[in-house]
DNA sequence: CCTACCGATCGGTAGG
DNA sequence: CCTACCGATCGGTAGG
């Protein structure tokens, strides 16, 4: 694990991606969702994508590697996104407002997988916990110097950058635990109610 | 159980309030905090306790009784708080900052007892877990009950009352876990940041 | 409050 | 991908 990791062009040993995995994947982010990861059975996970729990492990190496594989796959995607907002060339208000919008979209979008990679980390391995902390971190770090910024051209208000990243980000992530895509308000709704309240709670 | 709830004159077996069961209940709300309701074993907490773990069964009838008397516990200290809110005569707004201040004392008061609250309530058995989120659901409305008055009286800025309501609550609750007492932002920061943020973001 | 212990269930492996 | 199974550990009880 440390060697794979430390020199990626060594494979980790016989698990490669496949439609099956990939359906693992999906309904253990599901299933940890639902019932926490330590209250969470390979027996009960394997029930519901129709196999035995022994034949989970053709396709896995372990429970902490199903959590991890979600973990670091929804990392990536808010990094990829957060990585296309610092390439464009708007004020500080405009990154916010794009960030917001981008979060609830890929909250909408991955759900459970949100959900679990906000609440469940911290039941990964040592190694992988630290590896994920430190990308969550520079995340973190980065929407600090958007504010920073806004604060020293004056558009946004002066206050504690660590107490308004956290406030925003907590708003967001909970957005996955009550929003029923079926019954309840529009993603349009929910997007302008977000975005008023924070960057008029921000805005100078 | 269910008698005793209906009827609280008739006394639950056995169990009484004492000092040893407080400080059952205060290690196993920071173990519960670190790990997780499932992932905590009654080993580890009779350990953090000092005795046996056949020996907390004296003092608690179940692993599910610990986190009920947390969850509720707390869910009582905020119902009495929202009690003693309502009965003062205050517009909306000076109404949503005392919450606002009141939710911060109490997280920083029990940093513990408010993160499992809020995130290891749905592992109680059902009866009492359909009865927290009863009492949940009634302070829910409380807060929206009170944002729908300041948007009639036109203080408050029209939007969706549950989306504020969310969007205020998660920030408040995500305080215990970050907020550490001693190296971090004093108390009187946190609550004029946060304060200004929500105040800002809603008024009209 | 402890010693001794129980049945159940857990994550995971062997071998085909 | 399944049958068969393992060692470890869980929440909880009996009896003193």
């Amino acid at each position: 694990m440390l060697v794979w990791y430390i020199c990626p062009m060594v494979a980790p040993p016989k698990i490669k991606h496949s439609k099956r995995r990939d359906e693992i994947l999906r309904m253990a982010a599901q299933l940890f969702k639902e019932k926490g990861f330590a209250a969470s059975t390979m027996r009960v996970l394997a029930d519901r994508v129709g196999l035995e729990a022994a034949s989970l492990y053709n396709h896995i190496r372990s429970k902490e590697d199903i959590l991890a594989a979600i973990c670091f796959g929804m990392a990536e995607r808010y990094d990829a996104m957060m990585a296309d907002l610092q390439r464009e060339d708007i004020s500080p208000i405009e990154q916010i407002k794009r960030l917001i919008s981008n979060h609830i979209d890929l909250a909408l979008q991955y759900p459970n997988e949100t959900i679990v990679m906000d609440s469940e980390w911290s039941h990964m391995q040592r190694e992988d916990r630290q590896r994920y902390r430190a990308l969550i971190s520079r995340y973190e770090s980065q929407i600090i110097n958007m504010l920073n910024t806004g604060m020293d051209n004056g558009s946004i208000a002066l206050a504690h950058p660590r107490i308004l990243m956290y406030s925003m980000l907590s708003s967001l992530k909970w957005l996955g635990a009550w929003y029923h895509p079926k019954r309840e308000i529009p993603k349009e709704e929910i997007n302008k109610t977000i975005q008023d309240l924070i960057i008029m709670g921000i805005s100078q």
